[in-house]
DNA sequence: TTATATTGCGCAATGA
DNA sequence: CTCATTGCGCAATATA
Protein backbone atom coordinates (compact mmCIF):
# COMPACT_ATOMS: atom_id res chain seq x y z
CA UNK A 1 0.00 0.00 0.00
CA UNK A 2 2.81 2.13 0.84
CA UNK A 3 6.14 2.14 -1.12
CA UNK A 4 9.12 4.03 1.17
CA UNK A 5 11.39 5.79 -1.20
CA UNK A 6 12.96 3.26 -3.40
CA UNK A 7 15.76 5.09 -4.60
CA UNK A 8 16.08 8.23 -3.29
CA UNK A 9 13.87 10.43 -0.74
CA UNK A 10 14.41 13.81 -1.60
CA UNK A 11 12.82 16.44 0.01
CA UNK A 12 12.31 17.97 2.68
CA UNK A 13 12.28 21.09 4.41
CA UNK A 14 9.45 23.26 4.75
CA UNK A 15 8.14 24.37 8.22
CA UNK A 16 6.53 26.85 7.17
CA UNK A 17 5.02 29.15 9.36
CA UNK A 18 1.28 28.74 11.23
CA UNK A 19 0.29 31.85 11.44
CA UNK A 20 1.92 34.94 10.45
CA UNK A 21 3.61 34.91 6.87
CA UNK A 22 6.85 34.53 6.48
CA UNK A 23 7.16 31.67 4.20
CA UNK A 24 10.54 32.39 3.40
CA UNK A 25 11.19 29.73 1.38
CA UNK A 26 14.51 27.57 0.01
CA UNK A 27 15.76 27.93 -2.80
CA UNK A 28 16.57 24.44 -3.43
CA UNK A 29 17.96 23.55 -6.60
CA UNK A 30 17.24 20.18 -8.65
CA UNK A 31 20.07 19.37 -10.74
CA UNK A 32 22.31 22.57 -10.41
CA UNK A 33 22.25 22.89 -13.67
CA UNK A 34 21.40 25.98 -15.83
CA UNK A 35 17.79 24.75 -16.63
CA UNK A 36 15.72 27.37 -14.49
CA UNK A 37 12.51 27.27 -16.68
CA UNK A 38 13.51 25.16 -20.26
CA UNK A 39 11.61 25.76 -23.44
CA UNK A 40 9.66 22.14 -22.95
CA UNK A 41 8.46 21.92 -19.79
CA UNK A 42 8.09 18.58 -18.50
CA UNK A 43 6.79 19.29 -14.79
CA UNK A 44 6.89 15.62 -14.91
CA UNK A 45 9.53 13.34 -13.76
CA UNK A 46 11.49 16.04 -11.74
CA UNK A 47 10.15 16.58 -8.36
CA UNK A 48 9.22 20.06 -8.80
CA UNK A 49 9.88 22.82 -6.84
CA UNK A 50 7.99 23.30 -3.43
CA UNK A 51 8.13 27.24 -4.67
CA UNK A 52 6.31 26.54 -8.09
CA UNK A 53 2.76 27.67 -7.53
CA UNK A 54 1.53 25.23 -9.30
CA UNK A 55 3.13 22.88 -6.40
CA UNK A 56 1.74 24.94 -3.79
CA UNK A 57 -1.97 24.80 -5.73
CA UNK A 58 -1.35 20.44 -5.86
CA UNK A 59 -0.22 20.54 -2.26
CA UNK A 60 -3.44 22.53 -0.86
CA UNK A 61 -5.91 20.59 -3.22
CA UNK A 62 -4.48 16.91 -2.02
CA UNK A 63 -4.56 18.16 1.45
CA UNK A 64 -8.17 19.28 1.50
CA UNK A 65 -8.50 15.43 0.12
CA UNK A 66 -6.79 13.97 2.70
CA UNK A 67 -9.08 16.21 5.45
CA UNK A 68 -12.42 14.94 3.64
CA UNK A 69 -11.17 11.38 3.15
CA UNK A 70 -9.39 11.43 7.13
CA UNK A 71 -13.17 12.61 8.23
CA UNK A 72 -15.17 10.61 6.10
CA UNK A 73 -12.77 7.30 7.73
CA UNK A 74 -13.70 8.65 11.33
CA UNK A 75 -17.44 8.67 10.48
CA UNK A 76 -18.03 5.69 9.18
CA UNK A 77 -15.84 4.22 12.21
CA UNK A 78 -18.75 5.80 14.59
CA UNK A 79 -21.36 4.62 12.17
CA UNK A 80 -20.09 1.19 12.83
CA UNK A 81 -20.10 1.53 16.39
CA UNK A 82 -23.22 2.60 16.44
CA UNK A 83 -24.37 -0.43 14.75
CA UNK A 84 -22.90 -2.22 17.17
CA UNK A 85 -25.00 -0.83 20.08
CA UNK A 86 -28.11 -1.13 17.83
CA UNK A 87 -27.63 -4.51 16.80
CA UNK A 88 -27.54 -5.21 20.95
CA UNK A 89 -30.93 -4.09 21.41
CA UNK A 90 -32.01 -5.43 19.33
CA UNK A 91 -30.32 -8.89 20.21
CA UNK A 92 -31.76 -7.97 23.80
CA UNK A 93 -35.10 -7.49 22.34
CA UNK A 94 -35.59 -10.46 20.24
CA UNK A 95 -34.24 -12.52 23.43
CA UNK A 96 -37.07 -11.23 25.52
CA UNK A 97 -39.43 -12.08 22.88
CA UNK A 98 -38.23 -15.74 22.68
CA UNK A 99 -38.19 -15.93 26.66
CA UNK A 100 -41.86 -14.82 26.47
CA UNK A 101 -42.70 -17.37 23.61
CA UNK A 102 -41.43 -19.74 25.66
CA UNK A 103 -43.21 -19.04 27.98
CA UNK A 104 -46.37 -19.15 26.54
CA UNK A 105 -45.56 -22.36 24.75
CA UNK A 106 -44.66 -23.82 28.44
CA UNK A 107 -48.40 -23.14 29.48
CA UNK A 108 -50.09 -24.59 26.53
CA UNK A 109 -47.85 -27.09 26.95
CA UNK A 110 -49.33 -27.56 30.63
CA UNK A 111 -52.78 -27.27 29.74
CA UNK A 112 -52.69 -30.10 27.53
CA UNK A 113 -51.27 -32.34 29.87
CA UNK A 114 -53.74 -31.53 32.31
CA UNK A 115 -56.25 -32.22 29.89
CA UNK A 116 -54.80 -35.35 29.06
CA UNK A 117 -54.93 -36.35 32.49
CA UNK A 118 -58.76 -35.77 32.92
CA UNK A 119 -59.57 -37.60 29.72
CA UNK A 120 -57.59 -40.58 30.92
CA UNK A 121 -59.32 -40.59 34.11
CA UNK A 122 -62.90 -40.68 32.36
CA UNK A 123 -62.50 -42.41 29.12
CA UNK A 124 -59.60 -44.41 29.53
CA UNK A 125 -57.89 -46.43 32.10
CA UNK A 126 -54.29 -45.44 31.40
CA UNK A 127 -51.80 -45.87 28.83
CA UNK A 128 -48.79 -44.00 28.44
CA UNK A 129 -48.05 -40.36 30.54
CA UNK A 130 -46.00 -38.74 27.95
CA UNK A 131 -46.46 -34.94 26.50
CA UNK A 132 -43.28 -34.64 26.13
CA UNK A 133 -41.73 -32.88 23.15
CA UNK A 134 -38.29 -31.56 21.29
CA UNK A 135 -37.39 -28.73 20.78
CA UNK A 136 -35.58 -27.80 17.34
CA UNK A 137 -32.64 -26.48 16.77
CA UNK B 1 -9.83 14.10 24.64
CA UNK B 2 -8.31 16.78 21.95
CA UNK B 3 -7.86 20.31 21.70
CA UNK B 4 -7.47 22.05 18.59
CA UNK B 5 -5.41 25.21 18.44
CA UNK B 6 -7.89 27.44 19.40
CA UNK B 7 -6.30 30.38 18.64
CA UNK B 8 -3.53 29.89 16.28
CA UNK B 9 -2.90 26.58 14.77
CA UNK B 10 0.50 26.37 14.64
CA UNK B 11 1.98 22.83 13.52
CA UNK B 12 3.44 21.74 10.79
CA UNK B 13 6.17 20.54 10.46
CA UNK B 14 7.56 17.47 8.28
CA UNK B 15 10.17 17.26 6.69
CA UNK B 16 11.33 13.68 7.04
CA UNK B 17 15.15 12.86 6.25
CA UNK B 18 15.52 10.16 4.31
CA UNK B 19 19.50 10.42 4.45
CA UNK B 20 20.64 10.72 7.67
CA UNK B 21 22.45 13.77 7.30
CA UNK B 22 20.53 17.06 7.39
CA UNK B 23 19.58 19.57 8.70
CA UNK B 24 22.04 22.11 9.44
CA UNK B 25 20.08 23.58 11.52
CA UNK B 26 16.63 26.13 12.32
CA UNK B 27 17.62 28.96 14.30
CA UNK B 28 13.93 29.98 15.25
CA UNK B 29 13.56 32.55 17.86
CA UNK B 30 10.66 33.69 20.07
CA UNK B 31 9.16 36.56 18.97
CA UNK B 32 10.34 39.12 20.48
CA UNK B 33 10.00 39.13 23.48
CA UNK B 34 12.85 39.18 26.16
CA UNK B 35 13.15 35.81 28.00
CA UNK B 36 14.56 33.73 25.19
CA UNK B 37 17.33 31.89 26.42
CA UNK B 38 17.12 32.67 30.48
CA UNK B 39 19.92 32.47 32.33
CA UNK B 40 20.70 29.12 33.09
CA UNK B 41 20.69 26.65 30.38
CA UNK B 42 17.01 25.63 30.78
CA UNK B 43 17.39 22.84 27.67
CA UNK B 44 13.93 23.28 28.39
CA UNK B 45 10.83 25.64 27.23
CA UNK B 46 12.04 25.71 23.67
CA UNK B 47 11.58 24.09 20.65
CA UNK B 48 14.91 22.25 20.58
CA UNK B 49 17.00 22.35 18.10
CA UNK B 50 16.18 19.32 15.17
CA UNK B 51 20.25 19.04 15.17
CA UNK B 52 20.12 17.74 18.97
CA UNK B 53 20.96 14.23 19.08
CA UNK B 54 18.09 14.21 22.11
CA UNK B 55 15.69 15.72 19.52
CA UNK B 56 16.67 13.14 17.43
CA UNK B 57 16.39 10.06 19.80
CA UNK B 58 12.96 11.56 21.05
CA UNK B 59 11.90 11.98 17.30
CA UNK B 60 12.20 8.38 16.80
CA UNK B 61 10.34 6.96 19.41
CA UNK B 62 7.47 9.21 19.08
CA UNK B 63 7.46 7.83 15.55
CA UNK B 64 7.37 4.10 17.57
CA UNK B 65 5.05 5.32 19.45
CA UNK B 66 2.73 6.40 16.91
CA UNK B 67 2.98 3.66 14.57
CA UNK B 68 2.02 1.26 17.64
CA UNK B 69 -0.62 3.39 18.51
CA UNK B 70 -2.06 3.36 14.55
CA UNK B 71 -1.70 -0.31 14.67
CA UNK B 72 -4.14 -0.46 17.63
CA UNK B 73 -6.24 1.88 15.94
CA UNK B 74 -6.85 -0.25 12.76
CA UNK B 75 -7.12 -3.64 14.86
CA UNK B 76 -9.79 -2.16 17.21
CA UNK B 77 -11.69 -0.86 13.87
CA UNK B 78 -11.04 -4.03 12.45
CA UNK B 79 -12.39 -5.96 15.74
CA UNK B 80 -15.88 -3.88 15.62
CA UNK B 81 -16.23 -4.64 12.15
CA UNK B 82 -16.16 -8.39 12.97
CA UNK B 83 -18.30 -7.76 15.66
CA UNK B 84 -20.95 -6.14 13.80
CA UNK B 85 -21.19 -9.27 11.89
CA UNK B 86 -21.30 -11.26 14.72
CA UNK B 87 -23.88 -9.78 16.39
CA UNK B 88 -25.48 -9.90 13.04
CA UNK B 89 -25.70 -13.62 12.59
CA UNK B 90 -26.92 -13.92 15.87
CA UNK B 91 -29.65 -11.95 15.02
CA UNK B 92 -30.57 -14.05 12.29
CA UNK B 93 -30.18 -17.16 14.24
CA UNK B 94 -32.59 -15.65 17.30
CA UNK B 95 -35.52 -14.40 14.47
CA UNK B 96 -35.17 -18.19 13.12
CA UNK B 97 -35.98 -19.23 16.40
CA UNK B 98 -39.23 -17.17 17.19
CA UNK B 99 -40.30 -18.02 14.15
CA UNK B 100 -40.04 -21.13 15.12
CA UNK B 101 -42.18 -20.75 18.02
CA UNK B 102 -44.41 -18.37 17.06
CA UNK B 103 -45.13 -21.74 14.59
CA UNK B 104 -45.26 -24.21 17.50
CA UNK B 105 -47.85 -21.85 19.66
CA UNK B 106 -49.57 -21.38 16.70
CA UNK B 107 -50.64 -25.02 16.03
CA UNK B 108 -51.03 -25.61 20.18
CA UNK B 109 -53.45 -22.94 19.67
CA UNK B 110 -55.04 -24.61 16.67
CA UNK B 111 -55.39 -27.44 19.05
CA UNK B 112 -56.87 -25.87 21.88
CA UNK B 113 -59.60 -24.32 19.55
CA UNK B 114 -60.38 -27.66 18.09
CA UNK B 115 -60.87 -29.23 21.52
CA UNK B 116 -62.95 -26.46 22.77
CA UNK B 117 -65.56 -26.99 19.72
CA UNK B 118 -65.42 -30.84 21.01
CA UNK B 119 -66.60 -29.55 24.06
CA UNK B 120 -68.71 -27.57 23.18
CA UNK B 121 -70.60 -29.88 20.86
CA UNK B 122 -71.00 -32.46 23.47
CA UNK B 123 -71.17 -30.97 27.05
CA UNK B 124 -72.21 -27.64 25.95
CA UNK B 125 -74.94 -26.56 23.52
CA UNK B 126 -73.05 -23.45 22.46
CA UNK B 127 -72.51 -19.76 24.19
CA UNK B 128 -69.72 -18.06 22.18
CA UNK B 129 -68.20 -18.73 18.94
CA UNK B 130 -65.23 -16.78 19.63
CA UNK B 131 -61.77 -18.65 19.17
CA UNK B 132 -59.62 -15.00 18.69
CA UNK B 133 -57.15 -14.13 20.68
CA UNK B 134 -54.48 -11.62 20.49
CA UNK B 135 -50.43 -11.63 20.25
CA UNK B 136 -48.15 -9.54 23.04
CA UNK B 137 -45.56 -7.49 21.83
C1' DT C 1 9.41 16.48 35.25
C1' DT C 2 9.91 12.63 32.12
C1' DA C 3 8.12 8.87 29.05
C1' DT C 4 4.58 7.03 26.33
C1' DA C 5 -0.05 7.39 23.93
C1' DT C 6 -3.22 10.03 20.99
C1' DT C 7 -4.46 13.12 17.59
C1' DG C 8 -4.45 16.57 13.82
C1' DC C 9 -1.93 17.74 9.92
C1' DG C 10 1.00 18.07 5.85
C1' DC C 11 3.73 15.39 2.34
C1' DA C 12 4.33 12.09 -1.20
C1' DA C 13 3.36 7.71 -3.50
C1' DT C 14 -0.17 5.31 -5.40
C1' DG C 15 -4.88 3.85 -6.43
C1' DA C 16 -9.17 4.96 -9.07
C1' DC D 1 -5.32 14.98 -14.95
C1' DT D 2 -7.96 15.28 -10.65
C1' DC D 3 -9.48 13.32 -6.50
C1' DA D 4 -9.19 9.51 -2.87
C1' DT D 5 -6.33 6.57 0.13
C1' DT D 6 -2.69 5.45 2.97
C1' DG D 7 2.03 5.05 5.28
C1' DC D 8 4.93 8.14 7.54
C1' DG D 9 7.10 11.81 10.22
C1' DC D 10 6.37 16.10 13.13
C1' DA D 11 4.53 18.50 16.95
C1' DA D 12 0.93 19.53 20.37
C1' DT D 13 -1.60 17.24 23.82
C1' DA D 14 -3.27 13.93 26.79
C1' DT D 15 -2.07 10.21 30.06
C1' DA D 16 0.73 7.81 33.24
Amino acid sequence: MNVPPPTSPEDLSDVQSGSPATPQLVPLNPGGGGKATPPSKSKKGQRMDRSSDEYRLRRERNNMAVKKSRLKSKQKAQDTLQRVNQLKEENERLEAKIKLLTKELSVLKDLFLEHAHSLADNVQPASSTSGQESDAQ
